[in-house]
DNA sequence: GCGACTCTGTAGCGAGTGCTACATCGGCTT
DNA sequence: AAGCCGATGTAGCACTCGCTACAGAGTCGC
């Protein structure tokens, strides 16, 4: 059992159950060890989180990149928006979204490894926009900037429970087609 | 001390050190009380972070109000925009954004009582922003709701260091007057 | 004065926290 | 075979967690 094999385990538990309430034993219990090993393998609580954060960003990157070798380009930033939108909405995508409003509120307390793990997600996220965005767009890397920041705040607005208002905003703005 | 006097102290302390570290014993301490007397009040901690959020979200609405109240309406959505973004990015409204992301959060796993102070405060706002449009204004609900997905999104990106990034997606989206 | 009631301080419970001391086991080199 | 070193189990430490039992203090109506 080495320190990455388990961090996969880490990470699903830490997807289900939150990474605020994860605490050495259960999380030793998830990954098939002991809370003596978790401190063996990382040194401390505080570096394996910071570990995790590490992963789960790799993760995410994996997967945007994935995701870009696979699909094709949309035709307009309308249509690249609609597609992020129905992603997010997802519900598989749910334990990630969790996960992710956690992330952020670690990053705004400033937690040690939180703001390096969010910062490294949306840009990853963003430099991916910027390839998505159509063929001829006449500003591909502001282009990708305005659809990143409409989509984060639809985005928070669907965890709230505003999901509607980001829905009809996005419309009202000329972003969705309709 | 009854229960309405305490929760402006214990917000003060959530403020501070967060809501999700947040332990009886220290609140206590915060409002000058004990967490004997904490229970007591509220019967358990659940009921306590339940009645907390909601004072936080009447405060907010009372922040709003008087904002209403006393400012002029601007001239542009441009305008609007850049005044809230102004204001957010306000250091003296740092502890309030940590202590947003992380009912965010909350309201994103369902924890009781997060996801209705979130929905109630994003609520609020989106009245706040409608009076607040420009007069005149074609669409004032869509347009308010545009703004609002904006304005969020651009908070996020900011909570975690990609503040310039939002400027310039929504420079290029022409939201923002250069 | 006296009982009833609300409020509060002290002490403590059982569970869980991150982490450590110590012993052990197995495979490695020499 | 001997010794060494990384990996792991067991037990436990000092502490914090939410919450409670109990006793007292103050105040009220009677």
């Amino acid at each position: 059992m080495s320190k990455e094999s388990l961090l996969p385990l880490l990470m699903a538990h830490v997807m289900a159950h939150g990474l605020g309430q994860a605490s050495l034993r259960p999380l030793a219990k998830a990954a098939g060890t002991s809370d003596r090993m978790l401190i063996y393998h990382f040194g401390s609580k505080e570096a394996l989180i910071g570990d995790l954060l590490g992963h789960i960003a790799g993760v995410y990157a994996a997967m945007l990149d994935a995701a870009l070798a696979a699909g094709a380009r949309p035709a307009t930033r309308g249509e690249l928006l609609a597609g992020l939108l129905a992603q997010n909405g997802d519900p598989a995508m749910q334990p990630f979204q969790m996960l992710w409003w956690e992330i952020v509120g670690g990053a705004a307390r400033d937690l040690p490894g939180f703001r390096g793990a969010a910062q490294g997600m949306v840009g990853k996220l963003l430099g991916w926009l910027e390839a998505q965005m159509p063929e001829g767009d006449p500003d591909p890397a502001g282009g990708a900037r305005f659809l990143l920041t409409a989509i984060e705040g639809a985005a928070m607005l669907a965890a709230v429970g505003h999901g509607e208002t980001a829905q009809q905003g996005l419309l009202a703005g000329g972003l969705l087609p309709s």
